[in-house]
DNA sequence: TAATACTTGACTAAATTACTTGGTTATGTG
DNA sequence: CACATAACCAAGTAATTTAGTCAAGTATTA
């Protein structure tokens, strides 16, 4: 299927930055305190995000990214899909040359549990995640670390 | 997620003894011809079935491989879980520290998509795609190339 | 007793992941 | 206009995982 750390980090990041919108453009350096990501491997990330216009971006001071969408139209097999994350879990990605040229026994299989997982995440948005409890919870944890942590 | 080749071969492969099963034991030698599926890869895997209970094997001439349960009590759950690949997309595997020994933002979100396909894996057996049309079409092709293969 | 087939453990090439390094370019502020 | 800030970019790399191979066994039965 595909879903590593790099799908987790970008629906991560991407909810973070959701969630500090509305206090202007957010900086890659930030997002990346408060979640813990490599901010580096967070600009490759986020350059993908932009390529596929769910973000916009303002350089120089009190520059950072936006979301370029409203939180509700982007759902989270969108933002896996952006960074290049596939969400398949057949070997031929759809086709159906699995085993030399023909369908091996369990195609249909597969593409049965694809439809299920991205009909999952399809019908989940970043509207919908923040405004879940735990979610809420967890973020404002985050903050409350990040402020501690930049005290002096 | 960790749904790989590994637990597609085993799915396969004991879809394959599945299908033969009324014929007596089945030899892996078989079952990787008719898969296309490495012998000496395939003797791990089964190795693991047979620990995890979901084959029986004989030794010897006309020896070889069959289901140590109904094929309804097999659940493609239970196959992937006994070649050791998890179905599981958190990154903490269901512990709650992701993210320095907190959850991370998304936690509660990977669950939910481990709840969704878990149940659907967990909700479909052997028994139920030995019967499914196009799986018996496969099959049969396979069969048909085996003995091709094997006429000389 | 020879052939068959399962069993085990160690090893490995290739691919992928999750980064790091080391820069460059644009922009708003003093 | 300098300078701090922050986005942008390319390339390299260590660690891990995958998908096997290789080389030896051991048990069974015709």
């Amino acid at each position: 299927m595909q879903l590593t750390t790099k799908g987790r980090y970008a629906v991560n990041a991407l909810l973070d930055l959701a969630l500090h919108d509305s206090e202007g453009p957010v900086t890659l350096a930030d997002i990346a305190k408060r979640q813990s990501i490599s901010q580096t491997y967070l600009e490759q990330l986020f350059s993908k995000l932009k390529r596929h216009g769910l973000v916009s971006s303002s350089r120089g001071p009190y520059g950072g990214y936006r979301l370029a969408l409203g939180a509700e139209e982007i759902s989270i097999a969108k933002i896996i899909y952006s960074v290049d994350e596939k969400i398949d879990i057949t070997r031929c990605h759809g086709k159906q040359n699995c085993q030399k040229d023909q369908r091996c026994l369990t195609h249909d299989l597969w593409m049965e549990l694809n439809m299920h997982v991205s009909g999952f995440l399809n019908g989940i948005t970043i509207f919908d995640l923040i405004n879940r409890n735990n979610v809420r919870h967890v973020s404002k944890q985050q903050d409350f670390d990040y402020v501690q942590l930049h005290r002096n």
